[in-house]
Order: structure tokens, then C-alpha cells, then sequence
DNA sequence: GCGTCGTATTCGCTTATGCGAATGTGATTC
DNA sequence: GAATCACATTCGCATAAGCGAATACGACGC
């Protein structure tokens, strides 16, 4: 899958896998580190990583290095009609009560004066809405 | 598949294949019966059948019968936030050149004072919009 | 340079999806 | 009631997706 031809079949596939949809409510308005992800859907970091490849190549997502670490935020889809789809089913998972206990266990976890030990050094969710 | 637990997911994956797109674009906001859109799309009945299929799981289409006839209509799916979307996705397809296309043949060909030999006795479609 | 840490990719496997071809089914016609 | 029409389903196959396990990679710490 490379550059050309998006089209909403490519957007559809991405979001029809709960772990992803979970992953794309998790970033939220935010950009994570992986290792928070991992932390909070509690399932092995190759699979998030294969997740999140396969957001990248959907063009949802971006991921930006910091030394060890890998930040991702979410990013609009490069089609008109496709942004638009992306935006409002954010604006769905936000009220969804499922995705919302995720959204709340992020929150207490990266707020909390310590860390869980396996996240002990790692860089802290950046911009996360309140 | 059952009647119960409808997810965004179980929308997304029956919104993931272009045919099942084009088919949810030709239907719109009317009642089309199977044969036109196997004349339209322009590939064997099997798979419009299937596809069809896929959507009723989805429950994002109702069949009715007619005598021999079957007669297909979008539906709002169960869950609130997938049928939000699901009306996104109709007003994004409205508005894609690609779907126009698809849309300006049916009514075309269902609008001519003679139908195709294949459709002689077919039943038009039921309520297109113009 | 070597080990380690955080992340990505590969491998082998199982399951799901999509297809054409063939067949089944329910309703109509004669 | 046999043939036919409109549609649905089944079958066999090819391709894709998802998974755990293992391995590779890139940046840092010493």
C-alpha cells in the first residue's frame, strides 16, 4: 500500500478491528509512547506494533522517535470525505462507554505521581486532553 | 452473527469492500430489487447475492419479497453511534464521484420508457430520489 | 564495542474473506 | 406438477488477516 489512491475501503479495514479502534481512542488527542499502549490494553507489544503498523499504512496515524521511545498521534486520513468519517468516529468512541474506561485507566496511570515500574523512565503521554 | 451485541466493528467490516460500498450507494434512499443492481455493478448474481448477505448480518439493509422478486432498502443499524456513521458514510458516498456514476447509470437505465431484456418484467426501483 | 531497552518485523500457523462454479429454493406459469 | 424465473446458498480454492513466539533493529548506557 503506498502513497496513491486512498480510498474509504482503506479507512474501513483500518477501523474494523477492536484492538484498533481501542488504540485510535486511546491516542485520542493526544501523541503516547508505545509502551503506555501496551500498558493499558494489556496484550504483548508485537501486537500493538502490528496494530499500529497497519494504522500507519491507513494513514490515521503518525509516529514520531524520541531517543528509545515512539510517539504516535493520529492524523487526519489524506482523503476529504475519509477525514470527515475519521473525525466523527473519534467523536463516537469518546462517548462510548467501553472506550471510555480505557480512556480513564490512561489517564490515572500516566497522571499518577509513579509510574508502574515497567514504564519508570518513559516519556509521558504529551497534550492528553483532561 | 445474532441479534445480539451490535459493535462498530461488525459496521466497519461490512463497510470494508468496495462492492458492498457501490451496493449501499445504488440503494440509497430507495427500494431496489436485486436485478438491477446485478445489471448495474455488472458482475454475477452470486456475488451481489453474497455481498447482500454481508449487509443483512450488518444490519445495515432489509430484503422484502415480491413474488419473485427481491427488494432491498438501507436500514439504520441497532447501535446509536454506528448509525450516526453509517449516515456519514451515505452522504460521503453522495457526494463521491466514483458512486455518482453508479447512481446516474441506475437511474438511467430504470427511467428509460423500455427496460434491458434481462429486466423486461422487473419491478423499478421503489422511491428514487431524483 | 557490548549489553540492554524500546520497538518493529519475520515466521509458522489458524481462521476469515472473496471468488467462480455449481446447486438449491421459493414463487410463478403453463 | 413440471418447467422456469429470481435469488440464495454451498463448495472448493486462493488470498488476506490475526496471533504467539522468536528474532531483528536502532538508540542509549557503560
Amino acid at each position: 500500500m503506498t502513497k496513491s489512491k486512498y480510498n474509504l475501503e482503506t479507512l474501513f479495514s483500518a477501523l474494523a478491528d477492536r484492538t484498533r479502534l481501542r488504540l485510535i481512542n486511546l491516542i485520542g488527542g493526544s501523541e503516547v509512547c508505545v509502551c503506555f499502549l501496551v500498558e493499558i490494553l494489556k496484550t504483548s507489544q508485537p501486537k500493538i506494533s502490528r496494530h499500529l503498523a497497519y494504522l500507519r499504512q491507513a494513514r490515521v496515524v503518525v509516529a514520531r522517535r524520541e531517543g528509545k521511545w515512539m510517539h504516535y498521534r493520529l492524523t487526519e486520513p489524506p482523503d476529504e470525505h475519509a477525514a470527515h468519517i475519521f473525525r466523527e468516529v473519534r467523536a463516537s468512541l469518546t462517548e462510548h462507554p467501553e472506550f471510555q474506561r480505557d480512556r480513564e485507566k490512561l489517564e490515572k496511570v500516566c497522571c499518577a505521581p509513579t509510574l508502574p515500574v515497567q514504564l519508570r523512565r518513559a516519556p509521558r503521554p504529551f497534550g492528553l486532553a483532561a
